[in-house]
RNA sequence: UCCGCGAUAGCUCAAUGGUAGAGCAUGCGGCUGUUAACCGCAGGGUUGUAGGUUCGAGUCCUACUCGCGGAGCCA
């Protein structure tokens, strides 16, 4: 048998042949190919054993036939257990009964390593057992699919920003205050200068960024050290923060649906394969278009005063809240001009009325929730200092952000997108836990 | 922090207060077209922990530990 450390030294009697990629096979039908991958299950029926064969692109069933390969490798084949890793080669076949279209009929086997027994069988778990082991579940053909339409969302909002002149503006991680003053933060000591926290928004630093270089976005992991248990949320997690200079709250609104759109329709247009894997119902989001539905708080709350929910104008929303006016269209809402005094000191004021914020959510539908939270600054010098003072923030800890009032102060206004919930909701998951590699919560750090 | 639910074989789950079982996984045997393959046999348990009630507790009671869902807070 051949492991890995002698795989190279060791390929003679192995013949070389090309290395393609499952997803590549509708390319090769009726060459010899050599395939890489891990063992995803493996059925034997006496003389003709079939190996489903994973590679990260996909999986394709083997078949190993007595009489078509040496007595040595039918036999080596008896010994594969779950997620074992090969070499195999052999011919490709379009076959209609094989899940993929495709099949290889093998000649040859080169077995790596013969796996320990593989805990993640193809049976149900639960997700204790699951979480306990995510560095072997990812394998599984669902993770694939999640991580796989995260990285074309990342990757969405990179070029969607990239090509309308922003530059990407990196904020720091480790801070001396709270971004907002309200949150539970993670606290660490830092070197002679007290104690740091870790970054709930990057958004501040985006501002100062704005007033630099006009278009900007951050987009990184930001961290939030509440107890909160539920399937909307983690301790770390990624967020994406557009901020724009001479931009208000009707160029952010517009920023944001466009934004959501080129998303939404671009995972659509590349990932047909994933979604399908996850089974997700598509319909809510190809409606996913501009213009999304724009209405204010106080129009919300009389969604929410109709259906009978007993809601006291003045709060924010709760999940359910949320739920059920998003439940009232067809794609994401936009509710704007929120009371002030459930928002960020640094939100502007409606001049029309100062109990107003230029506040921008957007909730998404199906009961996913708020993936956008936002608005326009506040751009007063004046104005911010009563802020701080009104919300008891030391003010020396803001005196370089009340410095982009003091030296050209101009309107702007941004939003920031949370990215494993945006995952969460185009992939029709039930836990935002799905859609990081390494999920932190609240009772796990691990693995 | 609060409310609710849960913990039984490696995994997913059964078991009226009365001998702890099944499917999958594992091992052995059978099968040349299987699709979470199937058929036969075998091994596998301190029922989360500590007390209590009872002739008798997986089952009822108390406390604790851990987890899950939700609330609050938020993306």
């Amino acid at each position: 048998m051949v492991y890995c450390s002698d795989f190279f030294e060791q390929r003679q009697g192995f013949e070389l042949m090309k290395w393609v990629y499952v997803s590549d096979l509708s390319h090769h039908v009726g060459e010899a190919v050599e395939l890489r991958g891990w063992v995803y299950n493996a059925r034997s029926s006496g003389k003709i054993r079939f190996v489903l064969l994973r590679d990260g692109t996909g999986v394709v069933q083997c078949v190993v036939a007595k009489g078509q390969v040496s007595e040595d490798v039918f036999e080596k084949t008896i010994t594969l257990t779950q997620e074992s890793s090969i070499i195999v080669h052999g011919t490709v076949r379009k076959e209609d009964r094989a899940p993929g279209g495709y099949e290889l009929d093998c000649k040859d086997v080169k077995v790596l390593q013969v796996a320990h027994e593989y805990p993640i069988t193809p049976k149900e778990h639960g997700v204790e057992f699951l979480a306990d082991r995510r560095h072997l579940w990812l394998r599984s053909s669902r993770q694939v699919a999640i991580l796989r339409i995260r990285h074309r969302i990342v990757k969405a909002i990179r070029d969607f920003f990239d090509g309308r002149g922003f530059t990407l503006v990196d904020s720091p991680i480790l801070t001396p205050a709270a971004c907002e003053g309200t949150s539970t933060l993670f606290e660490t000591e830092y070197f002679d200068l007290g104690k740091a926290y870790l970054t709930q928004s990057g958004q501040l630093y985006a501002e100062a960024g704005a007033l630099a270089l006009g278009k900007v976005y951050c987009f990184g992991p930001t961290f939030r050290a509440e107890k909160s248990k539920t399937r909307r949320h983690l301790s770390e997690f990624w967020m994406v923060e557009p901020e724009v200079a001479f931009y208000d709250l009707n160029d952010n609104m517009e920023l944001a649906e466009e934004f959501l759109e080129y998303i939404v329709q671009t995972v659509l247009k590349s990932s047909a394969q994933e979604l399908k894997v996850l089974e997700r119902d598509t319909r809510f989001l190809e409606n996913v278009q501009k213009p999304l539905p724009r209405i204010t708080y106080d129009e919300a709350v009389e969604i929410l005063k109709k259906k009978g929910i007993d809601f006291e104008w003045g709060n924010d929303f709760g999940g359910t809240d949320e739920t059920v006016i998003s439940e009232q269209f067809d794609r994401p809402v936009m509710v704007h001009h929120y009371p002030a005094k459930v928002k960020a000191f640094y939100m502007k004021r409606d001049p029309q009325n100062d109990n107003l914020a230029l506040a921008l959510d957007v909730l998404a539908p199906e009961g996913y929730g708020e993936i956008i939270g936002g608005s326009q600054r506040e751009d007063s010098l004046d104005a911010l200092l009563h802020r701080i003072r009104e919300h008891n923030l030391p003010q020396e800890a803001f005196e370089w952000y009340l410095d982009l009032r003091r030296f050209g102060s101009v309107p702007h206004a941004g939003f920031g997108l949370g990215l494993e919930r945006t995952v969460s909701w185009i992939c029709g998951l039930d836990h935002v836990r799905e859609t990081v590699p390494f999920p932190r919560m609240i009772y796990r750090i691990t693995p």
